[in-house]
RNA sequence: GGGCGCAUAGCUCAGUUGGUUAGAGCGUCUCUCUUACACAGAGAAGGUCAGGGGUUCGAGUCCCUUUGCGCCCACCA
């Protein structure tokens, strides 16, 4: 026995070593490398960029689902025999790193500012080496087959260059600017962040009714509500509907800030609706955005009552110092003293939440950095809206078209430390602004040395805009970007559509000219079985590490890639891991019967060449399957072609094809030695259409696979290419011609498959002894006889494909008196039953399948008779008369039997 | 307020140019440790494809509508 293999596969010892083979061996570098010797710069590459994880995150299900889709069209191209490459890469994610920096920083009792700048950046950096490989590791362990050698980070030299290219060019053009503007300020992280990076939450919460006094003293007072009565320390105006009877006397007077005693005026404008609320409305010009606008619109001044961590600044007078929600209490305690107060009732509104954190945004004032994207996006929509991009699937072209078309100017500084720095230096003598590529000595305008860099750092999502073309050079126009770029396909959540996909396609097109990736390819979330988000908090996270431990890495990745569809979202359940476990399992244990039979078979051609029945029908099924997988692949339905794959490979191959197989070379009979060569060739083609969804697996059967080939059977050839050296880049099946006759063959074998079936159907239901040895006649009519005459050995398997050994003898006209008959279609089958089973049970049986028959006879007759026949595309009703034809024929032999 | 998705077997889901008796996995029930695999094999039960209307010879699939659930965008104090 040169082949021991284990009963079942042990992908913990195989997963590791094969990655490293793989690794090892440079397969996962594109193959045309304009780097290299020999390169040629008109084969088109395959190029997917990773959605570069956070550096120091840790891997869940939605890596694992990326990986896994990415991984696959990958491996999918790389087969195809495209130059293929994978670029891999992480990200700094300002906020999320230097938070969780803060927070270890926080245990030894210092902060960031005690620290200082620089030494805290030295600190993330360290931890950044410390931590920063963990997930590159973990997303080795999915069989990731990127090119280690081209990744990236983003606060890479190069990158760090790309994102300074990017900023000044964006500044020279006018469409970066500097400014004051009402932004989402965050008190918790102190730092602005962008309008995508505030979710918005249904809560209950107070609102409060109270008086706006008139300052004439008169008494005389105006009811306004507001869910935040500390923004009443910084209102500049009461705003009132125009045409609103009830304030019309109101209007141009003053009216009195409680507490502070500041007199502000009663404006007037359309915004205010007087049917909503008291129909008047407090204006906070410095902590809410209507407000901004309306202070705008009449020249009101605005006032900032709260500072960087939310607490009430020097203009709420004696509240200064004090938290918001602490001041929103005294305050109100304080009105309700003066007899200012009139109610306060529930309320549900949407409050603005930080994505991160989640603590509640301030509409606050201040001065940061904008992109003026609207010349941006005008060009990104036009990509998509021309079709030189495709989103996938389609209707999130109108969500993509919807955002920006509305979309506002981009925030993107931030008051962080960890990020690029914003390479703006501003000048002590001039004020002016030197925006320039390399560091400057002095201030570019009056020649000022005493010049100080922005001390703010760029969003996150800046870089990540221009990961496609920074991590391959961009700026420079280095080999890999001229070869490279763009990229094939953007492969990533539905969730960044917005954050990320839209902008890489707007600074793409500004920076290079070029769409950089043809397709956006959307997969949805990953939740747990039950639909539910998985959260720490919930208890329901699956750990993919753990998963991938228990059941390997293959089942893990069929899991994800089967059953779910593009931008929808998908339910794990450990269940259905398992039972891909099991598929894996099944795989290793019919490549194991495969080789066996190729030993066990004779070495030299020998015997009939003659295709059975069998043969003829599993290569019609494994060419249809090649053809369905193509198409499938070519409309990115990976899940239906992993699942059309596990049918052929479970159902067809394994099921009857393989049990066939068995019996022809264990009985020894003159076809073994073609039998197993053709066993190992359609199962070679399985396990290459399989390898995208499960490498580990195949590649480590396709291991043991040609070995065996090429002891046993040395002159044999795989239905594509040549048994190389690896599955991974080994040749994609390529579609078989048509030879004729395929129908046929599926239709005759499926035919005695269904009466097979009925034959075990029969006996399970007369509860026939296994042991028991049957012998039964086997009656067809035309075609089918005729077929099986010549196919007597695959006819002989097939009869003992049944557990009793049941014997089926071909005959016609014969027709036992004590037999039982099965009927299927053009064929009959007579079982010696007639003792163990009733006479008047049987006749009752028959009746029944016979009343069956009948109903379905009519039906098809109504239907052929009516519109249907013109209507219809002619092989439709064909296909139908048919059928009426066959059933006629089944009703007609019954009858005869119960003559 | 605007937009989108989902609703198919007990559970989780496939089902992309409409083709007529709707599939899978898991679960349940019978039987089998048969020489690749009990992580298996053979068989069974289980669905008026959310409700209503329409288009069509024909609808799970297309259109309209109702209900329930979920998501995105906007954010009326």
């Amino acid at each position: 026995m040169p082949y021991e293999l284990p009963k079942t596969y042990d992908f913990k010892s195989a997963e590791a070593r094969i990655y490293a083979m793989w690794e090892v061996g440079g397969y996962f570098k594109p193959w045309n490398d304009p780097n290299k010797p020999g390169f040629n710069p008109n084969i088109r590459p395959f190029v997917i960029s990773i959605p570069p994880p956070n550096v120091t995150g840790e891997l869940h299900l939605g890596h694992a689902m990326f990986v896994s889709m990415e991984d696959l069209m990958i491996r999918y191209h790389r087969m195809k025999g495209y130059p293929t490459l994978w670029v891999p890469g992480t990200d700094h994610a300002g906020i999320a790193t230097q938070l969780m920096v803060e927070r270890a920083l926080a245990a030894e009792g210092l902060t960031r500012e005690k620290l200082g700048r620089e030494k805290f950046l030295e600190r993330v950096w360290q931890w950044k080496e410390k931590y920063g490989n963990i997930i590159t590791q973990q997303i080795r362990r999915l069989g990731a087959s990127c090119d280690w050698d081209r990744e990236r980070f983003t606060l890479d030299p190069g990158l760090s260059r790309a994102v300074r290219e990017a900023f000044v060019r964006l500044y020279e053009k006018g469409l970066i600017y500097r400014g004051p503007r009402l932004i989402n300020w965050s008190p918790g992280l102190r730092t602005a962040v962008s309008d995508l990076e505030v979710e918005y939450s249904e809560e209950q919460v107070t609102l409060y009714y109270f008086k706006y006094m008139l300052a004439d003293g008169s008494g005389e007072y105006i009811p306004v509500a507001t869910i935040r009565p500390e923004t009443i320390l910084g209102d500049t105006a009461v705003a009132v509907h125009p045409e609103d009877e009830r304030y019309r006397r109101y209007i141009g007077r003053k009216v009195v800030v409680p507490i502070l005693g500041r007199e502000i005026p009663v404006i007037t404008d359309t915004y205010v609706d007087p049917t909503f609320g008291t129909g008047a409305l407090k204006v906070t010009p410095a902590h809410d955005p209507h407000d901004y606008e309306i202070a705008q619109r009449h020249n009101l001044p605005m006032i900032s009552v709260l500072d960087e961590i939310g607490r009430m600044n020097e203009n709420a007078g004696p509240y200064a110092g004090l938290d918001r929600f602490e001041c929103r209490q005294r305050l109100w305690a304080d009105m309700e003293a003066a007899g200012l107060t009139l109610r306060t009732e529930p309320y549900i509104t949407s409050i603005p939440r930080a994505q991160r954190g989640g603590e509640i945004i301030e509409p606050m004032l201040s001065t940061q950095w904008f992109v003026r994207i609207k010349p941006l996006a005008e060009a990104a929509i036009e990509a998509v809206r021309s079709g030189r991009i495709r989103i996938v699937p389609e209707r999130f072209e109108k969500i993509y078209y919807n955002w920006l078309e509305n979309i506002q100017d981009w925030c993107i500084s931030r008051q962080l430390w960890w990020g690029h720095r914003i390479p703006v230096w501003y000048c002590a003598d001039c004020g002016k602004e030197t925006v320039v590529r390399e560091d400057p000595t002095q201030c570019a305008h009056c020649g000022s040395p005493r010049i100080e860099q922005d001390p703010d750092v760029l969003d996150t999502w800046f870089s990540s805009a221009l990961w496609p073309f920074s991590t391959l050079g961009w700026p420079e126009e280095t080999p890999d970007y001229r070869y490279f770029y763009p990229t094939s396909i953007m492969e990533t959540g539905y969730d960044i559509l917005f954050f990320w996909v839209a902008r890489m396609i707007m600074m793409g097109l500004e920076f290079t000219g070029k769409e950089p990736f043809h397709t956006v390819y959307l997969h949805g979330l990953v939740r747990d079985e039950h639909g539910q988000k998985m959260s720490k908090t919930k208890g329901n996270v699956i750990d993919p590490l753990v998963v991938m431990e228990q059941f390997g890495t293959d089942a893990l990745r069929f899991t994800l890639l089967v059953g779910s569809t593009p931008g929808n979202d998908m339910n794990l359940s450990i269940k259905k891991v398992e039972a891909n476990r099991n598929f894996a399992n099944k795989l290793w244990n019919a490549g194991r019967l495969v080789i066996s039979l190729l030993e066990k078979a004779p070495q030299e051609p020998v015997g009939s060449a003659e295709w059975t029945l069998a043969d003829r029908f599993i290569f019609a099924r494994l060419k249809t399957v090649i053809a369905d997988v193509e198409r499938l692949f070519q409309n990115y339905q990976y899940g239906q072609a992993g699942q059309l794959l596990y049918d052929f490979f479970w159902s067809d191959f394994a099921d009857w094809y393989l049990e066939i197989a068995k019996l022809q070379v264990a009985t020894g009979g003159d076809r073994a030695f073609y039998t197993a060569e053709r066993c190992a060739q359609v199962f070679d083609a399985i396990l290459r259409m399989l390898h995208p969804f499960v490498p580990f697996v195949t590649e480590e059967i396709y291991g043991h696979l040609r070995r065996a080939v090429l002891e046993h059977s040395a002159h044999l050839c795989p239905l594509s290419g040549t048994w190389s050296e690896v599955l991974i880049i080994a040749s994609w099946p390529e579609i078989l011609p048509e030879e004729g006759g395929e129908e046929t063959a599926i239709k005759d074998f499926e035919r005695l498959r269904e009466l097979v079936r009925a034959i075990r159907n029969l006996r399970a239901e007369k509860g026939v002894q296994p042991t028991q040895r049957l012998a039964a006649v086997l009656v067809t009519g035309e075609r089918l006889y005729e077929t099986l005459q010549e196919e007597k050995s695959t006819f002989a398997a097939l009869a003992r494909l049944d557990e009793a050994r049941l014997t089926i003898h071909a005959h016609l006209d014969t027709k036992p008196e004590k037999h039982v008959a099965l009927v299927e279609g053009e064929l009959e089958v007579y079982l010696p039953l007639a003792d163990l089973v009733n006479r008047e049970e049987e006749r009752q049986r028959l009746q029944k399948e016979l009343a069956e028959l009948e109903a379905q006879i009519q039906r098809l007759e109504r239907l052929l008779a009516g519109e249907f026949a013109q209507k219809a595309p002619p092989h439709v009703v064909e296909k139908e008369r048919q059928r009426l034809e066959e059933a006629q024929r089944a009703a007609e032999k019954i009858r005869r039997q119960l003559e």
